[in-house]
DNA sequence: TTGTAGGCGTTATCAC
DNA sequence: GTGATAACGCCTACAA
């Protein structure tokens, strides 16, 4: 579309081309590019034009090897959720999008005795300008110390605050935990199950702390055999609906720490002949596509994932990122609880 | 853990520390580091030993930049299915794990005007060895056509053969399609109905061929009432499911040219009290998590998506991967039919 | 405010 | 086979 008129001898042309059209040092040119503030208006326009003309584009490696720094930033995950990676990926990409930045993506496996290698070596090897970490691994601390020491900046993303604000993007998981299960309580429920996170997960604390305290507050107590250990996967749904359903007064309501398990816990439900939500409420936590393609659809908690993305980039990258730029303040971005079919008054009331 | 002996000054050693160290000119680390054959043996262990002491690792950008070219290859994307674009990506990076290679990642918006010259100027700045396109863009012509002309090798994804095998990996979906739906036929359905994809895929194409030549090969017809419009979404599952399930005479099996598309039939089934699979059998297409976290599991033709990542990977640089790995000729992976609970025989059968 | 010289870490050229 | 020397395209330091 562009007129891209080439240099002399059809390559790319670099920056010596828009330096000998604008009549100008290949130094000034490059402070046009990196934006300098000491630059005549006109010499600026002239260099500007040039460049234009030339359809030039500033070689991307030759930057990264005069600054001793990729224009890269990286994110780091292990997340068992597609969605949810791909949502904040969107987020980046949508913050990053009209700068000179590009993402690159790593996934890490954080079950491996050589996962902090591997994160060292890929940083010491791309050398991108900042790092961000998606729970779980998140929650490592010898990876955001990691970046600290191979000064590449980080983001670490949490269900709650893991680091200092400049540091850390996070939810307030608990919070609309405890709303969501104070709605159940306000339908009239009482007997509520609980299906937990794994274990050593951050989001599973966040939300079982949630869940403990909108019970405390209205005076519940949480039967040990209505609290069901879990994975955050579907089979492990399956165990805890296995589990509370076969119970002589089984749970009216069940609260899921996410939607995969909530998933199973319904599969349970209509495979017993149990009526969600007359008979039973469920919830759950992520809003991942699951939650809408299952029936009933699943109340669940939304996480501002993309918004996530977003404020991450921002948070990592702010100097690097388009002129005018607006960014937000806030490192603490709001779930919120999103009610569908899966919740009712409980049976009898 | 490894003794990461920096060069004087506590950077990291670069070629001429190594090149000291070993008695030996630059170059001829660099042969080592690019595996030149023009060496001897001793001169080879000894730079290698010198490597080790160092803990030496070449800056890629510096590579980049005498190259020419970035150490990097490219995903294109522009897929609604998080699932699948993660596999593929898991793939792709299975694939490069020991190679000096990084992922790029880079969606795309097909609807957009732009779209072909933002990803001209994404090439062009990160200049990557490679890109990969997932459908439904590796359908569009151009864009294989824009990498051919700025010298980007490609490998288009598909569900049937797009281009020659150099620049194709597909999966077999009209044959497995087919397979479906014969044994939907074999279990004694008669009126089986369809829920296509959208127009102008690819994809949708293939599946709605194979679809259809099962039925002839049976002597069964569609009728028109029959075929449902789609375009991949749970809502156009609720409005075809909706359709279908009013006619006087239903379908007792419908195929769905995708999973999502599937939830949404079932969803409409559960609410209209139709038993899956009891009154009426289902087939999706994806193998996506949804087709396990929905009540009863769904049937569906599972993607080779993993291993169709690999494969694109092998396809696209041969030359960067570790050496000694093992390339496979095939460029037509299988996709497989996977039998699950949403499927049974013809009511009164 | 602008330009010159030199360097970033690697590879290509072309002798030896 | 191996090694000087000159790229690769851009930036920093310092000079003007």
């Amino acid at each position: 579309m562009a007129a891209q008129n080439k240099a002399p001898g059809g390559k790319q042309p670099t920056i010596n081309d828009v330096a000998a059209l604008a009549g100008v040092s290949k130094k000034t040119v490059s402070r046009v590019i990196n934006r300098s503030e000491f630059l005549t208006d006109k010499t600026r326009a002239a260099v500007e034009k040039a460049i234009e003309q030339l359809g030039f584009v500033p070689n991307p490696q030759a930057r990264a090897l005069a600054f001793r720094r990729n224009f890269l930033i990286a994110l780091l995950h292990d997340n068992p959720n597609a969605q949810t990676v791909l949502n904040f990926q969107r987020g980046v990409l949508d913050a990053i999008k009209d700068s000179d930045l590009a993402l690159l993506v790593r996934p890490v496996d954080r079950t491996s005795d050589a996962m902090l290698e591997d994160v060292r070596t890929f940083l010491e090897k791309q050398r991108p300008i900042g790092a961000m970490l998606l729970p779980p691994i998140s929650e490592n601390d010898d990876l955001a110390a990691l970046c600290e020491n191979l000064g590449v900046r980080y983001v670490r993303i949490g269900s709650a605050p893991l680091d200092d604000a400049k540091h850390c993007i996070s939810s307030n998981d608990r919070e609309v935990v405890a709303e969501a299960v104070r709605r159940l309580i306000a339908l009239g429920h009482r007997r509520i199950g609980f299906v937990r996170g794994p274990v050593g997960f951050r989001s599973a604390a966040e939300r079982e702390t949630g869940f403990l305290e909108a019970l405390a507050d209205a005076g519940l107590e949480l039967p040990a055999e209505f609290n069901a250990p879990g994975n955050y996967r579907y089979t492990a749904g399956i165990e805890a609906g296995e589990a509370l359903l076969s119970l002589a007064a089984p749970p009216t309501a069940i609260f899921c720490s996410n939607d995969e398990m909530a998933a199973g816990v319904m599969s349970v439900a209509h495979g017993k002949g149990v009526k969600v939500p007359e008979q039973l409420s469920i919830i759950g936590f992520d809003d991942s596509p699951t939650a809408t393609h299952i029936w009933p659809a699943l109340s669940t908690v939304r996480w501002p994932i993309h918004e996530m993305g977003i404020r991450a980039a921002q948070t990592l990258v702010p100097d690097f990122l388009a002129p005018g730029t607006k960014v937000a303040e806030d490192a603490v971005l709001a779930s919120t609880f999103v009610e569908r079919q899966s919740v009712a008054p409980p049976p009898g009331s």
